[in-house]
This record gives structure tokens, C-alpha cells and sequence, in this order.
DNA sequence: CCTAGCTTGTGAATCAATTCACAAAGTCCT
DNA sequence: AGGACTTTGTGAATTGATTCACAAGCTAGG
């Protein structure tokens, strides 16, 4: 199977979403056009991401709803859940631990790791913070496959590569940094300064 | 000016995050083949991003670092502190407020936000939770020029179009929807949900 | 069963981003 | 001062993504 690029797996993302939203209850089908009105796109784009998948509209009437949605958590691999766990158990990792909208869409956080001997133990959710250095050890037991890491930026790329040791093979990266990982390691990063720095050199050069 | 690739000013804060890092410390000059090497891109890559904005080296020794910090925070309108107020305070906005990263690049949260009575009043990190309804009254006040939307789905749109009505010209969005505002106002998002899929998708794809 | 009307799926064309490759301009050593 | 070496800046070539545009397939209504 050819390469597919990452702006069409996000999208597929956005159209999942708004298919499983409430604005879509009733309707039985759906056209591309409409599709791409709520995703921010064009009715082209969406028939050619899902093309690169097989064929699941009808010509004349567009994609029954339920199929669609059915098909599109298949593709993202959605049809099972995934275990997560925490790496970090500063502000931004409890946040993220305690989050609503990872376990409800499958993602469910088994464990939450810090080095820090005052964070080790404290309780949070039900979930107690256990030290960094056991994590390679707890891998049998919690068998989870996605780390989230929400270490300080001086931190992260050893911590990433004690999680690529303890056989991770997918992270989801919050501290400001690029991560260097092998090949075989799926790394997604949510840089917030990167971010913020966007909307600033925008902002900026409104005029052009 | 042409219109810079978004991809591009995503590299700039790269290369200027690398620059300002410890790992700095003491050299002079800079290749382009060894930001690229942190950045995880290419040498070309490197020259032909700047390239869009001057020439800032010298053939055979590299960039200077200090003069290509300053140029690149020049870039990115970071010459300057940008005010923030985050609306939602929820876990995620509350961490968001409280962290760290932001202030110290630059990014003052002058304001907090909710719609919930229990929450405004109550206080964070020295900041009052207002009312999302004082917003519009409270910008002559505080000046902000950066929204963080930290709210549920359901509600992003509507409180998104608050923010553009009291004059806010950037927002950075948290939740896992598609906002539709005016081309006039830049909108980044972060959306959790639609990085683990990815993460889900890759996973489940591997063998390819 | 036939026709008018939609909407998909997809090659071809266009637009955008990245990589190549090399002349030009400098450095550094002797 | 000269020559070997390094590294930039940038057109040209390539690769990749998006948009166009239309034949083919299906629906619905009489």
C-alpha cells in the first residue's frame, strides 16, 4: 500500500468526528460536499482521501453515515482500545491524566510515571504516580503501547529513549523539543510554544 | 511579501528554540547542516527557509548565532511580550494558565475565563476566574491579544465567535473541533484526540 | 422502463514544497 | 598572496498534495 500522507490520516480524524458528533443524528447519508463544508476543506479532497482507502459512497446519494463511521474508525484503528501511559507527572501530565477526552475515545491511561521521589505516590484519579525506573518492569503488567510525554524540554530526550527501551513504539510528545527516535518509533509532538509562535508571526505580518 | 508556507514558520521556531538552548553555549557560528541535524530536516531545507527572509550568513563559516537568534526572534514577532487570556477554566486551562512555558517565552496570561458561576472568583497562580460575559468590557482594561479556547466541543464555536466579537484577532484552540471564524483572525488548534489517532493509525499500520 | 438529476471515483492538470547541485564568496593555513 | 577548503544562496528539477473536470453509476419520479 502506497504512502499516505499525514494531512489525510488528521482529516479522516475531523471527518470521523463529525460524523460521530450530534449534529449528524438522523441523517442516514452524507455527501462529500457537506462532508468538507464542517472539515474546512473541498468536496474533492475528502472523495480522494477516502479513495486511497477503497470505495464507500454511492454515486447519486453520498455515504451512509453509519457505514462511513463504521469504516473510518477501522482505518484509524479505532476498533480496539489503547493503552496510554503518562510520563511526567507535572501540571501538564495530571492534566492530561485526568482528562475526559482520552478515555472516551478509547485511550485509556494505565499509568502515570515521574523521577521525582515527592511525586512518587501521591494519588491522583485513582491512579497512583509510580517512579520512572520501574516502568520497564510494569511493562509486562500494563502492557501499554502509547507513552505521553510531559517532561521538562531538558529531559525529554533521555526519557524518550528509556521509553524506547522499555519497547514503546508510538509517543506523543508535549515537551518543546524535537525528539530523535528510530525509525520504527511513531512520534507526534504538540508544541505549544511552536503554536503560539505561529499566531505571533501572523499576527505580526498581517499587513504582508 | 509572498505568502510564507506555515510548514516553514513551524521550521524558524525550531531553529530558534535550538539556538537558545544550552547546547549552545559558547560557539560562535553555526552550519546550516548542524541546525538542520537538530531540527531533523536538511541543510538545503535550512538555507532556503531563511532565505525568505534575507541572507543572514557568511559563505564558508556559517551563522552567526547571536545575530541569527535576534533575526529569527525578529521573524516571529517575538521582539515584543504578547498578552494571553485563556477562556474555559477547566483541568487543561487551568494548567494552561499556570504553565510555566509560556511566560518565559514571552506569552503573558493576563486573564482567565469561564461561563460556570462556581468557577469565577475562585483563584489561580494569583488570577481571578472571571466571566466570560466581562470579556468584552474588560479588554480596554487588559489589552489581550491571544486567545487559548480550553472548552468542551460543544461549546467552542459559540464562545470562538464571543472572542472575535470582542476583538481578539488570534486564538489558540483546544478543543477537538474545526472552528470557522473570519479570514482576518488566525486560529491555530491542538487537538489531542486527533494526534493519538494518528498515533492509532500508525500503530495499526506498521507492516504497511 | 426511461429520463432527469445527483454524486461518486479518479485520471490529468495545477499548485506547492522539498531537494539537488553548483557558482559565488568567504575562511584558513602555509 | 595563493590555493585548498568550506558553506551559503538560489535557480532548476523533482517530488508531493490539491484541485479540476468528467465519465460512470445510482436514485427517484412518472
Amino acid at each position: 500500500m502506497k504512502r499516505i500522507a499525514d494531512s489525510t490520516v488528521r482529516r479522516l480524524s475531523v471527518y470521523l468526528r463529525f460524523l460521530e458528533g450530534s449534529s449528524q443524528r438522523g441523517l442516514p447519508t452524507i455527501s462529500s460536499e457537506e462532508l468538507a463544508a464542517h472539515g474546512g476543506t473541498t468536496s474533492a479532497q475528502v472523495r480522494k482521501d477516502l479513495s486511497f482507502f477503497g470505495s464507500f459512497g454511492k454515486r447519486g446519494l453520498g455515504y451512509s453515515v453509519p457505514e462511513l463511521t463504521s469504516s473510518l474508525r477501522d482505518i484509524l484503528g479505532l476498533g480496539r482500545a489503547w493503552k496510554v501511559a503518562i510520563v511526567g507527572a507535572g501540571k501538564i501530565g495530571i492534566a492530561l491524566a485526568q482528562y475526559d477526552g482520552f478515555r472516551s475515545r478509547g485511550f485509556h491511561v494505565v499509568a502515570v510515571y515521574d523521577s521525582d521521589e515527592r511525586k512518587v505516590g501521591t494519588r491522583w484519579d485513582g491512579m497512583t504516580v509510580r517512579h520512572l525506573s520501574s516502568m520497564a518492569a510494569d511493562m509486562a503488567e500494563y502492557e501499554p503501547e502509547i507513552a505521553v510525554l510531559a517532561v521538562p524540554a531538558e529531559a525529554a530526550q533521555e526519557v524518550a529513549m528509556g521509553v524506547v527501551d522499555a519497547g514503546f513504539k508510538a509517543i506523543l510528545n508535549f515537551a518543546p523539543t524535537q525528539l530523535h527516535v528510530p525509525p520504527e518509533v511513531s512520534v507526534r509532538s504538540v508544541n505549544l510554544a511552536l503554536e503560539l509562535e505561529g499566531l505571533s508571526y501572523e499576527l505580526s505580518n498581517r499587513s504582508r
